[in-house]
DNA sequence: TTGAAAGCGCTAACAA
DNA sequence: TTGTTAGCGCTTTCAA
C-alpha cells in the first residue's frame, strides 16, 4: 500500500507551514485567497484526504456510533438497525455495525476495541453467551466511566442500564389471548431456554393469558428449544400422540413458527383449522407464507429510533442526568390466515 | 462521559514513566518483575483499555477490516457477511459493517472516513446510485494508493477492481432452461433496470436459453421494475390480457419472486401447473414460501469468504501482484415445489 | 531496569 | 497573514 499523503507532505512540498494548510483545508479566513487557491490545487492534485485517526483523536470525537448485534440473519435486528441508521444520519451520525455471534469473548472485544476511541456511543444487544455467563464486566466498566451505553431488546438483567424493549409480557399475553379467543384450548409454546429473557418473559404473557382464562397449564405443551439440537426434532415432539396434539401453537419467534407450520403440513393438519399459529416477529417471512402468519409485532424499525434518541441524549447531556432509561415499545397483534 | 484513564495518569500516579508502564503492559522483560506487579495492579483497579485510536495511529495498522453493504434487508448481504466474518476471524481481524443505503454520497462519505485509519482493507457491494452515476472517484482514489479492496457481488464496472461475483449470466441461463425443460414456453422475467448489472447479466443469460431453444424474444414480457414505482402494479402488467399470459416467470430476485407468487395466486393461478416461477435468491422466504420456490442459488457465504482471502491477500502481499483479480462463485439451480 | 524523547497526523492557541 | 508549538495517547529507540 503506497504511503498516504499527509499535511506535512503538502506543506512541505508549497514550502508552508501544516497549520497553513490545516487551516486552508478549513477555508479559515486567517489565510490569503491566493495561498488557499495554491494549497486546494495541489490537495485536489494528490487526492488528500485527512487521516480520521488523527483528527479524531486531536478532537476526541468521532462522530460514529457503533451497534453491536449478536447476527444478522434475523430480519428483526437489521429492522432495528434500519431504525438506528435513520436517527443516527439525521444527528449527523455515521454507524458502524459489529457482530458478536452471540460470543462472549467477541463481544467483549469488540466492545473494548470500539468503545475506545472509535465510537461515541453504543448500542448493544446482548449476546447469549453473555447472558448465560452473566458477566457484564465489559459493560459495567464503560458504564462507570458513563460512556453512553443504550441496550435494545436483549440487556444485561439487574443492573441499571438504560435500555429500549418490548413488553415481551404483554406480547405473549396479546398472542395467547388471540388463540383463546379463536377457541383453542390446548395452547402449547415453543419457547427459548430460561436465560433468554426475551423468550421467558413471553412465556410469563402466556403463563398469565392461561390463567387467566381458567385454563391449566400443561407443561408437556411448553417446549423449549436447545437450539444446539435439531429444531424441527424437538418440535416434533409436540405430535407425538395424536389424541394429545395441540390446537394453537405459540412460537416466540419467527424461525420456531415457520418450522412449527412446516411440521404441520407434514402431518396434514390444517392451519388454521386443525392448528391455529401465532408467530412473534418483524419478519418477512411470515407475510411471505401461506397460509400467511399472524404475528405479534416487534415494531424493530422504532425500536431503533428510540435507541438512537436515548444515546443522542446521553451523548450531549453529558452526565447531567444519572436517572435510567427504560423504554418499552408497544406491541400489537397482525393477524392474518394462520388463526 | 468521566475522562479516560490514560498512560500517563497511570505513570504520575505510580511516580515511574509512561513508557515504563507500556512496557509492563506488554510484558516486556526489560520491566522487573515488582514494577510490573505494582503496575497491573493498579491497571487492573482503575480498569484501564489502551485508546485504540492512539495504538492504531502509531501501529498504522488496525486488524480490522471494513465491509460496505447497500443494506441489511436484503437477506443475501447478510449470508456474505457471515462469510467475511468467518474467514476475518480465522485471520485475526475483527470486521465493521456500514451501509451505503444505495446512496452515492453516503457510500463516499463513509469509504473515505474507514479508508483513512479505521480499517486495513475494504469490502464492498456497489451502491446503487453509484452505479446510476459512474462516479467511482472514492474507489479510484483508493485504488492509486493501492489501498486494499475488494468488491463484491455489484462492482464498478470498466475498472481493473478485484471482485468476486457470480455467474450471473450463466445463474439466468439455468434457470431459463430449466423453465424451457419444463416445458413453458412464454417465459417471463422480471428483472431490473439496465444499469444495475446483476439484472441486465441474468436477463442476458435469460436471452441465450431462449435464443438456444429457438424461442422467439417476446419484449412485453420483459419487465424492468422501477423500484420508485409500485412493484405489484409492475408485475400485475404481465397479467393484463388472458390470452397473453405467461405460462413461467423467472423472477431476478426474492423480493420479485415472492410478489409474483402472491400475484398468482390472486388470480387463482395454480402453481406450478398454471404458473411456473423461479427466483434468484439465497434467502430464507423461498424454502419457507408455499409452494416452496425453485430457485438459483447464490451462495452468498462462499463469496463473503473468497472475498475476504482475496482482500487478505492484498494486505500481505503489500503489492507485491498488481495482477486485477476476478473470483466468480459459480450457481446452480435448487429445485423445489414452484416448478 | 528505567526514563526521555521523537513521532504517528492532526488541531488550535499563541507568536511573529 | 503565516508559522511555531504544544498536545491528543500511544509505541519504540536510545540514553542513563
Amino acid at each position: 500500500m503506497a504511503k498516504k499523503i499527509t499535511l506535512r507532505h503538502i506543506a512541505t512540498h508549497l514550502g508552508v507551514a501544516i497549520s497553513t494548510v490545516s487551516k486552508a483545508l478549513k477555508d479559515s479566513d486567517e489565510i490569503s485567497a491566493e495561498t488557499k487557491k495554491r494549497i486546494l490545487a495541489y490537495v485536489e492534485e494528490v487526492h488528500y484526504t485527512p487521516n480520521r485517526l488523527a483528527v479524531n483523536l486531536q478532537k476526541q470525537r468521532t462522530m460514529t456510533i457503533g451497534v453491536i448485534v449478536p447476527e444478522l440473519v434475523h430480519h428483526f435486528f437489521t429492522k432495528v438497525i434500519s431504525g438506528v441508521e435513520n436517527r443516527a444520519s439525521q444527528y449527523g451520525y455515521h454507524i458502524v455495525i459489529s457482530l458478536s455471534k452471540d460470543n462472549w469473548e467477541t463481544e467483549r472485544q469488540i466492545t473494548e476495541m470500539l468503545s475506545n476511541g472509535y465510537i461515541d456511543g453504543l448500542l448493544v444487544s446482548l449476546a447469549k453467551e453473555t447472558a448465560e455467563k452473566a458477566d457484564f464486566r465489559h459493560f459495567t466498566n464503560l458504564m462507570s466511566r458513563k460512556f453512553p451505553l443504550v441496550f435494545f431488546d436483549r440487556f444485561p438483567p439487574g443492573i441499571p442500564v438504560d435500555k429500549v424493549i418490548i413488553d415481551d409480557v404483554e406480547g405473549g399475553y396479546q398472542a395467547t389471548r388471540h388463540l383463546i379467543a379463536k377457541d383453542a384450548r390446548r395452547i402449547a409454546i415453543l419457547t427459548t431456554p430460561k436465560h433468554i429473557s426475551v423468550g421467558f418473559d413471553r412465556e410469563r404473557g402466556y403463563r398469565k393469558a392461561l390463567a387467566e382464562a381458567g385454563i391449566s397449564i400443561d407443561e408437556s405443551l411448553i417446549i423449549r428449544i436447545d437450539e444446539r439440537q435439531s429444531i424441527p426434532a424437538q418440535i416434533a415432539r409436540l405430535f407425538s400422540q395424536k389424541a394429545y396434539y395441540p390446537d394453537a401453537v405459540f412460537a416466540v419467534n419467527e424461525q420456531y413458527a415457520s418450522l412449527a407450520l412446516k411440521q404441520a403440513k407434514l402431518l396434514d393438519l390444517r392451519v388454521p383449522e386443525d392448528l391455529k399459529l401465532v408467530g412473534f416477529t418483524d419478519g418477512v417471512i411470515s407475510k411471505a407464507m401461506s397460509p400467511s402468519l399472524t404475528t405479534i409485532a416487534q415494531h424493530g424499525f422504532e425500536m431503533g429510533e428510540r435507541a438512537m434518541e436515548i444515546l443522542m441524549d446521553r451523548i450531549e447531556n453529558k452526565d447531567m442526568f444519572d436517572k435510567q432509561i427504560i423504554s418499552i415499545i408497544p406491541t400489537n397483534l397482525i393477524e392474518r390466515e394462520s388463526t
